[in-house]
RNA sequence: GGGCGAUUAGCUCAGCCGGUAGAGCAGCUGACUCUUAAUCAGCCGGUCGCAGGUUCGAAUCCUGCAUCGCCCA
């Protein structure tokens, strides 16, 4: 507590100080917080159009002052833009009348700067400031210029400083936004309609999650926030939508992990008439063409592993892949009880197909490196996708797994509202789990009559990951959850 | 929930077998019109996460707690 108070005071000193310098800025009647800017191109464009030797240029810039060399009578800064850096020149001969606010710049502060284009000595690039601008006054210090912002609980907390002070921060959340473009304009160009259902749910289904609950006061009734948009999907697959996809936030209310947030990106994706097949197709082809347009090459770094992208990737049987990493052969439940057992998985309470999935994940989801598609699941896993028709054990479903993560699951939906109502049921005996409430209105809606269909979503914090190398979703979340922070 | 690690100046970090706290950056003062993490001289800056314990003496050893991270469930 007496060290907290310390802290505050000694943050109040650099504060203070800066203080004192928008003070002095006001008093050479100079608005500190500046205002429109019409002067500023991105630093990039501006070296990009540079010619070498063409001294008639000029350009003008706006940004972060992130570092400064001050030789007296003539300054160098780096400004930092959204485009990256470019070094302006200060000098005292030029600025004239301007110089007293130059001298009172600090780093942090934004400024905008206008003037000739030039080369220095040494080759760099720089704006010859004819004239400055303040923009904003930083009144905090910035962290420390060569190593930035380290500490990760502060990156996470403060990622409005992250993101300026780490540039390979900004570069990675550029490229998720670039990722889903790519995605989208995919979709669209292959006649799929983007939609938007109900983040607001009052029963929340399409998936095995713990929901969050909230609630409307005029209606007083509780609502919950989505854990899938699946079953609203369907419906519109009913009221005659084709083709139609969402990325949007679905909410899980579990813990925190390096590959989960309770918020997360969720693309899904639905086709009438098509199955699984053509739905692992669209997830490759997807994949690829992220990996095409926003890799260095078909072979990513992803933490200690390289992931191979060449196509076309490993499709497997669920129950081959349980045989290979487990020795356990899928219906022989008494050596799969005590390989669970063996791995210490606290298998007694649960139903033969807990324990298979239990195991799948303890030996065989690690082991998944480069793409692998994981196809027909045993039915009990699956209560929203039509079963096989040589083999009603198993159901028209895959996961794709990379670097050892889950990062889509697909299956021919479930079209037949009486066996939909009876797979609800038999969840509600078994577990309190949301997929067991039942909902009324989507079965009714299937008695109209959906067409048969495939269904796919892909977890998009999770591709970003292994696209750009992060080994945490908190990496591709612009504000993951936190605890509280602490005062 | 369990294990491991971390917590020292605003930031990034040193600090050995216990002897009473250091560097770089930032800040302040001064010099410098071609720097690139500019340089040079000087100065300011710390209840060493918190609370106990051992000791003549604790940033250092012990215990508990808190926070953060990593791994596991």
């Amino acid at each position: 507590m007496g060290a907290d108070l310390a802290k505050a005071e000694d943050i109040g000193k650099f504060e203070r100080q800066r203080r004192a310098k928008l003070k002095s800025i006001r008093d050479l009647d100079i608005d500190p917080y500046g205002g429109r800017y019409d002067e500023a191109e991105p630093a990039q464009d501006v070296k990009r159009r540079f010619k070498d030797g063409d001294e008639t240029q000029r350009g003008g810039c706006a940004g972060r002052i992130v570092l400064a060399r001050d030789i007296g009578k003539l300054i160098f800064i780096t400004l930092r833009d959204g485009s990256g850096t470019i070094q302006i020149g200060l000098s005292k001969s030029r600025l004239a009348e301007q110089w007293s606010l130059v001298k009172l710049l600090e780093l942090g502060d934004i400024i905008g700067a206008a003037g000739e284009l030039g080369k220095t000595k040494t080759g760099e690039i720089t704006i010859w400031a004819d004239s400055v601008t303040l923009l904003s006054k930083s009144l905090l210090p910035p962290p420390e210029k060569f190593h930035g912002l380290a500490d990760v609980d502060l990156r996470y907390r403060q990622r409005y400083v992250d993101l300026w002070a780490n540039p390979e921060v900004m570069e990675r959340f550029k490229k998720r936004s670039a990722i889903i473009a790519t995605i989208r304009s995919f979709l669209q160009e292959r006649g799929f309609l983007e939609v938007e259902t109900p983040m607001m749910q009052q029963i929340p289904g399409g998936a095995a999650a713990k929901p969050f609950v909230t609630h409307h006061n005029s209606l007083d009734m509780d609502l919950f926030l989505r854990i899938a948009p699946e079953l609203f999907l369907k419906r519109l697959l009913v009221g005659g939508m084709e083709k139609v996809f969402e990325i949007n936030r679905n909410f899980r209310n579990e813990g925190l992990s390096r590959q989960h947030n309770p918020e997360f990106t969720m693309l899904e994706v639905y086709q009438a008439y098509a199955d699984y097949n053509v739905m692992m197709d669209l997830t490759e082809e997807i994949i690829s063409e992220c990996v095409q347009k926003h890799c260095a090459g078909k072979e990513v770094r992803f933490a200690d592993v390289t992931i191979n992208y060449r196509q076309p990737w490993r499709r497997a049987q669920y129950a081959d892949l349980l045989a290979e990493y487990s020795g356990c052969g899928i219906d022989d439940m008494a050596a799969i009880r005590e390989k669970a057992e063996e791995l210490g998985l606290d298998e007694r309470a649960m139903d033969d197909a807990v324990v298979i999935s239990k195991l799948f994940e303890a030996t065989v989801e690690d082991n998944l490196v480069d793409p692998t598609f994981v196809r027909d699941y045993p039915a009990e896993l699956c209560p929203l996708t039509r079963r096989k028709k040589d083999n009603p054990k198993y159901a028209e479903r895959f996961e794709l797994y990379i670097a050892g993560m889950e990062l889509a699951n697909a299956y021919t939906e479930l079209n037949d509202p009486a066996v939909q109502e009876e797979n609800f049921k038999i969840q509600l005996r078994g577990q309190e789990e949301s997929m067991a409430k039942m909902d009324a209105d989507f079965i009714k809606a299937l008695k109209y009559g959906m067409p048969p269909a495939g269904g796919l979503g892909i977890g998009i914090d999770r591709l970003v990951m292994v696209l750009t190398g992060a080994a945490s979703i908190r990496d591709v979340v612009l504000f993951p959850l936190l605890k509280p922070a602490k005062e």
